[in-house]
DNA sequence: CTGAAAGCGCTAACAC
DNA sequence: GTGTTAGCGCTTTCAG
């Protein structure tokens, strides 16, 4: 394996002026430095990664930590950290945290990680307060896409107004009587995601003279498969049932949506369905709902990070991402409303 | 910081004893060792990751090529890399080669990756020539999920088989004209799994003494949207149209689900659709497919790595997966059928 | 602008 | 079983 001091003694130079030749550094002459890299490619020479990062203390390596990498939101996520990182030449180092029901190891305080990343990017939905706590004790630049974390820096939409935004739309079409999929069926989390999407809803609910039904209250966990098992509760309602349901997530009000039409429920003559995300599948299937875009979110995150380790103290701060309101065929006024 | 000459100096031992009971190696009594571990933990001494690379040669993580992270086969095989990697104190580095159509580096040569992990996993759909090249030029373990790559271990489902056996089945159902949607606009690349399903499907279609309405032949490129789109041209078919399509992937499938039913088309009645892969939301929206589990097979493969870097020779191989025929409601025999 | 030299914190022989 | 001692291949002062 040919060695930076293969090049130097090739190139003629010290070690260390092929150091700063090859790291763009400066106090190198234009000439040299273009020996030195002629003479590096030349004999096909790689820097080892390990030897500069023992001697520099950098990694170059980011760390992503998500519950899950196969689901829509983390998937364009990772999507978007991928590519700010690369190119730049840093890498990413995932680490997949599971589930809130997975014995989820403490991953954050666990040096194991510490030691071989210069810088977390976490995507949440909800944390554990001990996991909060670990968070604030480690030290490096450090932001959170999606979910708000107390004391952290965040990029993420405001998901209050994304929730109380599309139940106002349904309120707006005249809809008294709404039903509710919840993304989450323990409430020992606060500053979670799931939370507050339902604080949203239950604002826009109490605001506009309406209320709740604990009937028209379902529990699902952001999948398909819960949208359509909440459906199923749903029809089990006694008449007269809600006109419309909004769901914590577009994979659930998917879920809802297909099986809606498997039970012969007309969307949105029967009821009207909204979703929060934009998943693609939803634009396809005309779901209303808010959109917001992940990978962006992840990339600006990305950036301040990088901007952090490249000198620019507080360039990492929270930021609120955009969303918008889209409406499409799965909202309708209920037939029964007065001004229909 | 603690190093390991700190927590020899405080055990009373030295550094190389730390070494080998820290990672567990033979040749310290049980004594020392747990005297070394108490102490380790007790100073908060944690391994110096970068040290311990550049003195062994070892990075301890593997590489993860993957041309998305943002669909469903990747993201589940992605997770699966995962699973079987953390928990065995192994990293893994994700490196997101972005679409045919971006121009993407070649990855594979460029030995920054190369230096930087100790095995790479390949998840690909297909490969250009020259990154087949580049594949084989590199040295350390490796193996492919998903696609076969000639000269390369894979592991992945049998893509020829799959595509033939969900065309049977319309064909045993009774469909005498099937239209088919591709995965792939262009046919410069062999051993693509795009291409070989094509294969299946053409094979399925001749053996039956049918035949290939060439307009009935659609392009995708794997997503939803343009399974909404292919539909949008079938109904621009003179009559009589097919009564059935195979798509070659699931999220094309639900596409064509989804626009079918804005237009009116009615499924199975009108038209017959089935899918491959066994994307969740399949399930619940009734399409008919062949199930596969990318997550249990990015599992194998990266225990095969695993084996291969424990010193087990030959651990990497080729292995078939595990398909299966899930009939739903999204097939039934063509109403015009001669026995219905 | 360039070079010499001292580490970075471990691992791996090899002795004892 | 345990200790000694070279490095691993760069980066980084500090001189020149």
């Amino acid at each position: 394996m040919v060695g930076i001091d293969d090049v130097a003694a090739a190139a003629g130079v010290s070690t260390a002026t092929v150091s700063r030749a090859i790291r763009g550094l400066p106090r190198v002459s234009p000439d040299t430095r273009a020996r030195i890299l002629a003479t590096a490619k030349e004999l096909g020479y790689v820097p080892s990664s390990a030897a500069s990062r023992l001697a520099s203390g950098k990694t170059r390596t980011i760390g992503v930590l998500a519950p899950y990498v196969d689901r829509w939101f983390f998937g364009k996520a990772i999507a978007g950290v991928d590519q700010e990182l690369h190119g730049r030449g840093y890498n990413l180092s995932l680490f997949n945290l599971g589930g809130r029901s997975s014995p989820r190891e403490r991953l954050f305080s666990k040096a194991m990680v510490h030691k071989q990343i210069d810088a977390l990017l976490l995507l949440c939905m909800f944390l554990r307060p001990e996991e909060i706590e670990d968070l604030h004790a480690i030290d490096m630049p450090l932001v959170v896409v999606g979910g708000p974390v107390p004391g952290c820096s965040n990029v993420g939409i405001d998901d209050y107004r994304a929730a109380r935004s599309i139940t106002e739309h349904l309120i707006n079409l005249g809809h008294r009587h709404i039903a509710l999929l919840h993304g989450q069926d323990d409430s020992d989390l606060n500053f979670s995601v799931p939370q507050i999407r339902v604080e949203g809803f239950n604002d826009a609910v109490h605001a506009a003279g309406l209320e709740l039904h604990p009937d028209a209250s379902f529990y699902g966990n952001f999948t398909v498969a819960s949208g359509v098992e909440a459906l199923h509760r749903f029809v089990a309602l006694p008449e007269p049932r809600p006109t419309a349901i909004v769901c914590a997530s577009d994979e659930m009000a998917l879920g809802v949506l297909f099986e809606a039409r498997r039970l012969g429920l007309r969307v949105p003559e029967d009821l009207s369905v909204v979703g929060i995300d934009g998943h693609e599948m939803g634009a396809s299937a005309g779901l209303t709902t808010v959109w917001q875009d992940p990978r962006a979110q992840a990339r600006r995150g990305t950036q301040m990070l990088l901007a952090e380790l490249g000198g620019e103290t507080g360039a990492v701060h929270s930021e609120v991402a955009e969303q918008r309101l889209i409406v499409r065929e799965s909202t309708a006024p209920p037939s029964s409303a007065p001004f229909v």
